[in-house]
DNA sequence: TGCTCCCTGTAGCACCTGCTACATAGACAG
DNA sequence: CTGTCTATGTAGCAGGTGCTACAGGGAGCA
C-alpha cells in the first residue's frame, strides 16, 4: 500500500469518525456514509478491506480522540476522590461529550456481548480512563489508587447512563451522588 | 380482536422474550425469530401489527418479567445503603441475570439516543428499580430516601456495565466498591 | 504514440429486510 | 351441503445491504 494511499485513507478515518460520532456506531449503512463525505461506496470498500475494517479503524480513532481530550484536560493538581467525582460529573455530562458518550455506550451494550471489535476498543478505553483517573487522584494509600479509580469510573458512567435515559425526567443524579457518599476510608 | 387470538398473542410475547434475552435486541430478523419459534414470519406479523409492535410487546414483558423477580427477592428486612449496595452487586453479577442486564444495556443504549419504544420502556424499568431500592432501604433521613436510591442504582449500574466489558480482566469491580465507599448521610 | 498502473464511476449481483397478496384448509353456522 | 370466517402456508415485492466485476480516465514512462 503506497504511502499516499494510506494517508487518504487515514483522513477518510478521521472524518468518518466524525460521522460516527454524529448518528452512533449501530447502523450506518456504507452508501449513506459515503454520500456525507462526497464519495462513494465503491470508494469506502477501495480504502478499507470491508466494513467491519472501516468501522473498527474509525473507532479506535474515537477512542484515541477521547484519551487525547481527557489527557489535555487535566485538572491543575490532583484531587482527592470525592473532589475529582464532583469534578468530573459535570465534564462527562457536558453537551460536547454527548456525541463520545452516545458511541460509548453503543461499544459498551455490543462490548459487553462479546461482539468484535467492539469489545477490545472498548476495553482498551475503559483501561485508559482509569489511567488517567488514577493520575489525577490524590489518595492516601498508594495501594488503593487503583481501586478507587475503577469505582469513581463506575458510578461516573452509571450516573452517565442513567441521567442520559431519565433525561427530562426531574431525578438529578449528581446532585443526589454528592449528597448521598462520602469517599474514604 | 377474539380472547383466543389474543392469548395467543400473550403466548407468542412471552416466547419471543425468551428469545430476546439470549440474542440481544439489537438486530433480529422476523424470519430467523419466527423459525425458532417453530412458526413463520407470517404468523408474527398476523399476531402483531408490524416488527415495532412485537419488539415493543416483548421488551415490555421482559421488563415486566424482570420487575416480578425483584419483587419476589425482597430481603427479609430493609438495609442500611452501603449493606444492600454489598447485598444488590452479588445479585446484579448473578449468571441467571446476565441476559436480562444485556437486553438491559441495548435498551440503556438506544433509549438514551432517543429512540422509541426503547427511551419509554427503559425509563419505566428504571423508575420500578428506583422504587424497589427505594422500599429495601433504610435511612435515617426518609428525605433522602429517593436520592439514596438513585444513587445506588448509579452505582449498581456503572459497576455492572464496567465489569461486562472487561469480563475476563483481572479488575475486581466488587472489591474496589466496597473498599472505598462510606456511605453516609 | 503506446504501455502500464493507480484511482474511480457504473452497474449490478446475491442476499436480506419487513411486509403483503393470494389461496386454502378447517371450523362452525344456517 | 353451503357459505362464511379464522388461521396459516406459499410466493413474492420493493427496497436496502455489503460487496464485486468491469471499464475507463488520467498520470507517468518509454
Amino acid at each position: 500500500m503506497t504511502t499516499a494511499r494510506l494517508s487518504k485513507r487515514q483522513d477518510l478515518v478521521r472524518r468518518i469518525a466524525d460521522r460516527l460520532l454524529d448518528h452512533g456506531v449501530a447502523q450506518i449503512a456504507l452508501r449513506d456514509l459515503a454520500a456525507e463525505l462526497g464519495t462513494s461506496d465503491r470508494m469506502l470498500l477501495y480504502y478499507f478491506e470491508d466494513k467491519a475494517d472501516l468501522v473498527s479503524a474509525s473507532l479506535e480513532a474515537v477512542s484515541a480522540r477521547l484519551a487525547a481530550r481527557l489527557e489535555q484536560e487535566s485538572p491543575a493538581a490532583p484531587l482527592p476522590p470525592a473532589a475529582l467525582l464532583a469534578a468530573l460529573l459535570p465534564a462527562v455530562r457536558a453537551e460536547a461529550m454527548a456525541p463520545v458518550m452516545s458511541v460509548w455506550s453503543d461499544l459498551c451494550a455490543r462490548g459487553g456481548r462479546g461482539e468484535e471489535p467492539f469489545r477490545g476498543i472498548a476495553q482498551r478505553s475503559i483501561i485508559q480512563w482509569i489511567g488517567w483517573i488514577e493520575a489525577r487522584l490524590a489518595v492516601a494509600d498508594p495501594g488503593s489508587r487503583r481501586s478507587t479509580a475503577v469505582a469513581l469510573l463506575a458510578i461516573l458512567e452509571g450516573a452517565r447512563q442513567l441521567e442520559q435515559v431519565l433525561a427530562g425526567s426531574t431525578q438529578d443524579i449528581e446532585a443526589s451522588l454528592a449528597s448521598v457518599f462520602v469517599i474514604g476510608p
